[in-house]
DNA sequence: CGGAATCCAATGGGATACTG
DNA sequence: CAGTATCCCATTGGATTCCG
C-alpha cells in the first residue's frame, strides 16, 4: 500500500481534486438518514412504514425526500405491489450494493476510534 | 422480546443500526468540505491559505468551521508556528489516516458509478 | 398505506468588513 | 496571515394537516 502508486484517485485528485459532480453524489448518498435507510436496505426489501419504524428518528417527509434522491441517483429502486390497498418495495439496487462495502467501512472506523474521540473531544473543550 | 428465534437477518439488523453518535462522528468527518480538507492534508500539512487555494469554492467561515470540528476530534492537528507574521499549519493525525481508506474507497465509487448515476438520474427525471 | 402540501423555526453558509 | 464579527438569505427539517 504505497503511496506512489498512481490510483484512478489520484489522477481524479490531481485533475479536479474533489470535483462537484463527485462531492454532490457523496452529498446526496451520505447524507443524515441515508446511511440509516441503505443500512435497511441491504438488510431486506422495506416498505415505507417499515423504514419508518426502523428508523424512528426520521419524519415521514425527510424519509420520503431521501428516498426519492436515492432512487433518483439509481442506488434504490421503488416498485408498486399491485395488492389493496396499495404497497411500495424499496430495495437496494446493485449499483446500491457496491456502496456497502465503503460505508461498513466507514462504520467499522467510527466504532473502533468513537471512544477516542470523544476524549479528544473532552480535551478539547476543556483547553 | 420476540416470540420466535430471532433469525440472523435480525440479529444482523440490531448490530448495524447506526446509533446517534456515530451518526454524529460521520456527519462531522464527512460533511461539506470535510473530504476535501483530509484529501489536501492527506498530502501534506498545509496552512489556512493553502487550503483556501486548494478548496477554492470554500469561504472563510466555513473553512475554519471545518477546520476546528476536524481539530475538536482529533482528526486533525493545529499547530502555530512562531514565524512573523504567525503562520498556522494544519496537519492529519493518525487518526485521521485511518480515514483515508474508507474515504479513498468512497471516491473511487464515486469516479467509477458516476456516469452510471448520471444516466439514472436523467432517466427519472424525465419519466 | 404512502405519501403531498403547508407553515414555520432553526441552521448553514455567502458576502463583507475588520483585526492582532 | 489567519482569522472574528455581522448581516442576511436560502435551505433544511420538524410538525401538522389532508388525500387517493
Amino acid at each position: 500500500m504505497t503511496d506512489t502508486d498512481p490510483s484512478p484517485r489520484e489522477v481524479l485528485r490531481e485533475e479536479f481534486r474533489i470535483e462537484a459532480p463527485h462531492r454532490e453524489l457523496l452529498d446526496q448518498a451520505l447524507d443524515k438518514w441515508s446511511l440509516s435507510v441503505l443500512n435497511e436496505l441491504c438488510e431486506r426489501p422495506c416498505r415505507f412504514n417499515d423504514l419508518r419504524r426502523a428508523i424512528p428518528a426520521v419524519t415521514q417527509k425527510s424519509l420520503t425526500a431521501t428516498l426519492r434522491r436515492l432512487e433518483r441517483n439509481g442506488i434504490i429502486d421503488r416498485r408498486i405491489v399491485n395488492t389493496r390497498p396499495v404497497a411500495v418495495e424499496y430495495r437496494i439496487t446493485p449499483l446500491g450494493k457496491g456502496l456497502r462495502a465503503p460505508i461498513d467501512a466507514l462504520l467499522d472506523w467510527a466504532n473502533t476510534y468513537l471512544p477516542q474521540i470523544e476524549r479528544a473531544r473532552d480535551t478539547f473543550d476543556a483547553g
